[in-house]
Order: structure tokens, then sequence, then C-alpha cells
DNA sequence: TTGTATGCGTTATCAT
DNA sequence: ATGATAACGCATACAA
């Protein structure tokens, strides 16, 4: 009953008695094609089922309409949701995004991102400015767009749609400065290789050392973003003397965040009374725990779509800016507050 | 310096003085080609900056590499955990993940189905039984391999890779039924064309039929999966005077349970001792907040990784089972306990 | 507005 | 083991 193989552009030509070339008029430009032979046309299309192919349509027109996007993790709920933005906003466009995941390794980043190239990804986003040569080189020369997120800075050659982490997390660190806090300490996400985790970092020393104050190598623990590890790492923090213990904690993120309330919690201490605890990101969660995350907002969402608004731009010839940099906001909530001591 | 064009197998061919033939050989069988002119090869390939063209590839094998996966959301974790793992399983086997996103309508689907198969994909996973008829007679009739997850039921035509639903649900029923509860509500996510959320309240209605007792439509609340609107329908449920009210809420992921735990805080009871609220997924969370859940342990990550394995092995015609289904696990926690009132 | 014909970069078949 | 060459399905420049 049913066409076994699939039927081509040479089928509905057949059918429809028209030209190939007809036919994929009004499969890409039918506006140009006279509405009734249009007509003809779209109704064999209709009853044979007819698909386009993807990889013939790439090979011809040399444009595939696919995005590459390379990303760490999805285990991340703030990555997933920039994502999610992402596809959204290239599916609306008629692009496909096609996903890799780097498991923060920038050697795996560049097989990725050369396995994408293979693909044949119209553009790509990619994470973060920290990228081995070899895949910027890569991306360079064959001239494929693209656009790093996640991280803003004035001073670089890459284009980036992202926030100031740096400044953010100043901007916190001066929160908890402002309340009275003067030994702070920071639960970072692993630094190596991630430029987000660092510039957090960099931010809150640079607060701090502002104010004349510092961040004791002693005070400053990496972890990998999970709660556990912020768990661990809060313990371990709150295993010195008390008069020997920070009164605030910056969390490199969320989850880190949570780890360190809950923690703090089971060691039976008052979250904020005892120790006041801020996190980066603004995770769906953060408003409703008890107490409430003071914390950064971080707009994935309008992040990925801008991300994905700017690739579609670049591919379209229609790109004016060569970065965007989106504001973060500090989500002051009840978690935080001055210190007993003071 | 460096080439504008992209160099083809053609550039690379002339560059070692050999044939197209040979270069594709190197590229794709390197071991039936003599060492000495494999090298002579593989230098060019370096040299020049050799990247194979996917889409002609895949015009000339009839194969892409790509495998399509249609999700909900993206915005939910353990969709994502799951996504994650399909992306490591398919990327170890040389296959490239295509994203595309529904947001529950089956509309929808139906059209990125289609899309996805343009693009090419060999294979394609599914989320959930549920799917216009439409949908499954285009891959069929494409005989696109394709997989459902996130689902099991024995007597089904699809193949699927997943777990009963209505029986995960009816044991964490069952195991509030035996520390005594008598009047369970349940939280439910949108059940319209979501058979997930529909087999867990079968399961519940299942479990408390079997002791006699009953799901009165009061007690059942569809809400999003959503912390707040978890929240609202906890307010509501708790609302009524003390003796209508439930001793027990199965809520149909962790997430709303845990809008219903900290509502219920937020109002002053004592969870489990006032109310016994218990989830579905175990999220990474689940264990650490306090009361910690008891909830049913959905496994995403083997899931996924499952699900990649059975597209693959069908892409490869290895396939030799129809469907997998894969165990649940009750995780029994704090939260839960006997009603005060008994 | 429509048809003709070439080429896109690779794989695979068939020789050698 | 290697080379020549015909598909693969479509877009597009050009012709009509």
């Amino acid at each position: 009953m049913e066409p076994d193989q699939a039927p081509t552009i040479d089928d509905i030509a057949k059918a429809a008695g028209v030209s190939t070339a007809t036919v994929s008029r009004v499969l890409n430009t039918p506006n140009i094609v006279r509405p009734a032979l249009r007509k003809r046309v779209e109704d064999r299309v209709r009853e044979l089922g007819y698909v386009r192919h993807g990889a013939a349509r790439a090979l011809a027109s040399a444009r595939s309409h696919t995005v590459g996007v390379v990303i760490p993790t999805l285990e991340s709920a703030i990555f997933s949701s920039g994502v999610n933005a992402m596809e959204s906003r290239l599916r609306e466009n008629g692009y496909t995004l096609v996903l890799s995941v780097t498991n923060y390794d920038h050697a795996q980043e560049f097989i990725q991102v050369r396995r994408l190239m293979e693909r044949g990804v119209d553009a790509m986003i990619l994470l973060g400015r920290d990228h081995d040569d070899d895949t910027i080189r890569l991306l360079t020369q064959r001239k494929c767009p693209f656009v790093t997120t996640w991280a803003f800075a004035e001073q670089t050659d890459l284009p980036c749609v992202g926030f100031d982490n740096q400044e953010a997390a100043r901007e916190i660190t001066q929160h908890l400065i402002n309340l009275g806090h003067r030994r702070i300490a920071a639960i970072a996400g692993i630094m190596n290789g991630n430029d987000r985790a660092r510039d957090r970092v960099i931010g809150v020393k640079s607060a701090l050392n502002t104010s004349g104050l510092e961040l004791s190598s002693d005070d400053l623990i990496e972890s990998p973003y999970e709660v556990t590890a912020g768990r661990e790492a809060m313990k371990k923090l709150m295993s010195r003397s008390e008069n020997d213990r920070p009164t605030a904690i910056f969390c490199g993120n969320d989850v880190l965040a949570i780890g360190a309330v809950l923690e703090a919690q089971s060691l039976g201490l008052d979250v904020p009374r005892d120790v006041s605890i801020v996190g980066f990101d603004n995770l769906p969660l953060a408003e409703h725990l008890r107490p409430a995350l003071t914390t950064v907002h971080v707009p994935s969402r309008r992040m990925g779509q801008a991300a994905a608004d700017f690739v579609l731009s670049a591919v379209s010839g229609t790109q004016n800016q060569k970065s965007i940099a989106l504001p973060t906001a500090l989500m002051i909530r009840e978690t935080t507050a001055a210190p007993r001591a003071d």
C-alpha cells in the first residue's frame, strides 16, 4: 500500500507533472510559483508522504539549518534551563539543536566541536571563555560562526553573550561586608579550566580587598557542584574553633549553597544567625527554601535565547554587535544577616 | 597561509597522489590500506586540516550517525539527567544527539519528529507512551527505528525502555497505607496527554482500592511540575477542617513534593507528624532535605543509557529484545510515618 | 513563472 | 590493495 522507498523530489515531480526545480521551489519559496501548480505539487507531497532529505539539501545548499551546542553537563539545572531556551529559539527559527556534553574537559570539547563541524552545523554555541586554542582556531579557520556564553568580559576577542561573573560575585560579597561580616569564606566550584568559577572567586577577593579584608587560603574550598560536596566543605569550615570560623560563606552556586545550609543545620547551627550563606544562580528552589537563599540571579533563559539569536543573526549575515552583556540581579533574602558577634 | 576553502577528499587525494577511494578508505577502514600509503594520506589530512563533510557522507551512505531525542522539557532535572546519559552513550558510540523539546504538546511532537526525520536521524528516542497516531505512523512507515522511554507496559505495541509507573506508585501508596494512613490525597502532574502522570494516579487508586479505600475527587489535584504549584495544591488541601484533611499526600514528583513539604512547614505543620508527604523521582536533593523525602527512585541515567543502547543496536541490526523493564526502588526516609491520629 | 542541467563531497561497486 | 566512476537527493544558475 504505502511506498516502500521514501519518495524523492523526482517522484513528486513526476506525479505532479512538473520539473524537480518546481517542486524544490514549492518546498522552499512557495510564493514564487503559480498557485495552481503549487497546489498540485503540495497535494502530491501530502499524498506520497514526502519528507525532505536534509543531507541532500545540506550538500546542495551548504546549509544544514543546524546549530551545535557544547556544554559542560546537563546535570546542572541552570545549564539545562539555558539549553532549553536555546532549543526553543532555534526551533522557532527553523533550526535544530545538536547537543554535546564535555564534562568540563577541554580536550573533549575540542573533539566534540570538531565532530559537530563534521556534522555540518551552521554555527556553534560554547559555554564559558576558557577553551583550547585548537578549538577556537578550528572554528575561526573554518569560518564557523560561534558565540561563547555564560560569561562576559570587555577585553576579549571571543564573541560572547553572558554576564560578568566577577562583578556579580563582588556585589554579593559586598552585601555580606555591608552586613558587617569580616571573616568570609568561599566554597567555590572547581576552578581549573572553569573561568566562571575562577571569576567568581576573583570577585569575592576583590570585594574583600577593597575593604581591607582577605580570603585566606584556608577559607577557600573547591568543590564539584554537588549538594554532598557543599555539605562536606561546610563541615570542614565549621569544624574549626568558634573564633577561627568564618561568619559568612560565599558559595560558587546554589547547589553548593543548599548543601552548606543543610550541613549547617544538621550541625545544629542556625542560618543566618550563626552563619550566613549566599549562593549563585537563583535556582527556582532558592526562594522557597527556609531560610530562603540570598543569591545572584543568573538569567539562564534570557541568555540562552540571546545566544541563539546571536548565532542566528550571524548565520544570516545580520550580525551587528560583537558581544552582549546581560545583567544579573542580587536576590536578597532572609538567609543572610549581620553576624551576631558584631 | 591557511586554505580558504575547506579541503575536500579530492584535495587530499591529489596531495597524497592517490585516488579519492583510497582517502575514503583511510578515513573509514584504515586497516585495509597499506601502512605506507595510509600514513601518507593521514599526514595530508592533518596538514590540510581536513574535516569530513557529514552531509555528503550521509547522502552517499544513507547514515547520518545521528539520533533524535524528543522530550517534553529540559527544565525538569530528571529529564535532563536522562538526556545527559543518552548523550554520553551515543557519543561514545560515534553518534550525535539531536534534541527537540515539545513542552508536553503532542501536535508539536509530531512536527518535531517529522523535522528530525528530515534532518536524517538514524533513530529516535521518544518519551512516554502517549503519542499522536501520526507520529507513530510516520516513524513506522519510514522505518525509522525508535524507542519510547520513561514508561514500561507489558501490553504495548511500542518498543519501550522504561519502568512501571503504576506499580511504583502502587508500592509507595501501599507504604503509606501500611503506616496506618486511611485518608490519602494526591497532588498529581497534569494528566492530559501524560501517561506517566496518569499511570501514577492509577497506581495510587489501585493501592487504595485494594485496601477498601478511595481517592475522592476532592483529594486529587493536578498541578504542573513546579514548586509553586505544589505549594498551592498543598495549601488547598490543608485549608480544610482538621478532620476533613488527608493525613498523607502522594505527590506526582519530587518537585511537587518539595513544594508540599515547604508549604506544610510554612503553615506551621510538622512533616511527618502532622502530615506525611511522599514524592517520585528521587532527585539528588531528596535525601538531603530535612525532613528527607520518601520517594520512588527513577533510574534516569540507567534508562537514558539503556534507551541509547536500544536504538543503537536497532540501527546496527543487532536488536534482539522488544522492550526493557527497569526496576524502580522505594526510598524510605524520615518524611513519612504513621499519622498521630492513629 | 517554469524547465534543464550541473555540481555539492562522499561512498560503494566494479574493475584491475 | 588500489583506482575509476556511478550514484546519493537536492538546490540553483541559466535558459526558455
